[in-house]
DNA sequence: TATGGACCCTGTAGCCGCTACAGGGTCAAG
DNA sequence: CTTGACCCTGTAGCGGCTACAGGGTCCATA
């Protein structure tokens, strides 16, 4: 047993979190609540530190809060088949395709008000026109 | 001149967005507080459509309520060079891209990540091995 | 004239995922 | 013994709505 212990502040140097949202993900349960210091201070042991990364990089691939708290709960369970995760990773795949396929019509409808711009003054501007009603 | 009013139900319909939305708009001084009947009941004028039509439009091509609440101040002023409104689209419009680059990269790192998936046990589950530490 | 239902009103709280205070306590170095 | 970096709790704010609760108004029908 390693009795290695953090501070929030390593903590959050240590996994690139803010000590803040730290402190956020215990308060929505997301991250256990740690040991108190003496003085009070949180002391959070390597699991934990593992437990914040997990959810660091989860988040960073987009994950939402939900999902991670779902995919915490999984990744416990070592002998279930991993299909559940599959799915929830599948799942959040298909919602970001489906964003950056949003926006890329944005981008061209957007492109297109743009480039009809001859960019004199605003009475004649295509831009407001494309915006405005009639 | 159309002595034609609408009621906020009306407005909601011929515009599409929400009547609680049109509500929060005021609220937020984006449509200016409309004439009140009797009953006070809100009774907006065909001006003020066209201004929510201008709102909804921006907003569905993603501009920020801070950008609409610009575009919405330079229309008025006809006379003005159209640039400052040109700026505007072009900054969204970098946001846009800088948001599709972003997504398309967290899609590369993810579909990789979904890749390995042998959908074997959560133990030897690739999904969560990416995503714990060590 | 009474009643029902569709509409409208205000005000407030909730959503997500943090972030930013204010107003204090703790701890180690000099 | 003071300074300054860190930590604590609690609350409010961001954007952009959305969803109530608890009422008032209006109009058609019986």
């Amino acid at each position: 047993m390693t009795g290695e212990t953090y501070s929030i502040g390593e903590l959050a140097k240590a996994t690139g979190a803010k000590v803040e949202t730290i402190r956020y993900y215990e308060r929505i349960g997301l991250l256990p609540a740690p040991a108190r210091t003496d003085g009070n201070y949180r002391s959070y042991t390597p699991a934990q530190l593992g437990r914040l990364s997990f959810i660091r990089r989860a988040r960073d691939l987009g994950f939402s809060i939900g999902q991670v708290r779902a995919l915490l709960g999984l990744s416990d369970q070592r002998d279930r088949s991993c299909e559940a995760v599959d799915a929830i990773a599948r799942e959040h795949l298909d919602e970001v395709d489906r964003r950056i396929a949003d926006l890329q019509a944005l981008r061209r409808e957007l492109g297109s008000v743009i480039d009809q711009c001859g960019c004199g003054t605003i009475a004649e501007c295509r831009i407001i026109e494309a915006l405005s009603p009639g």
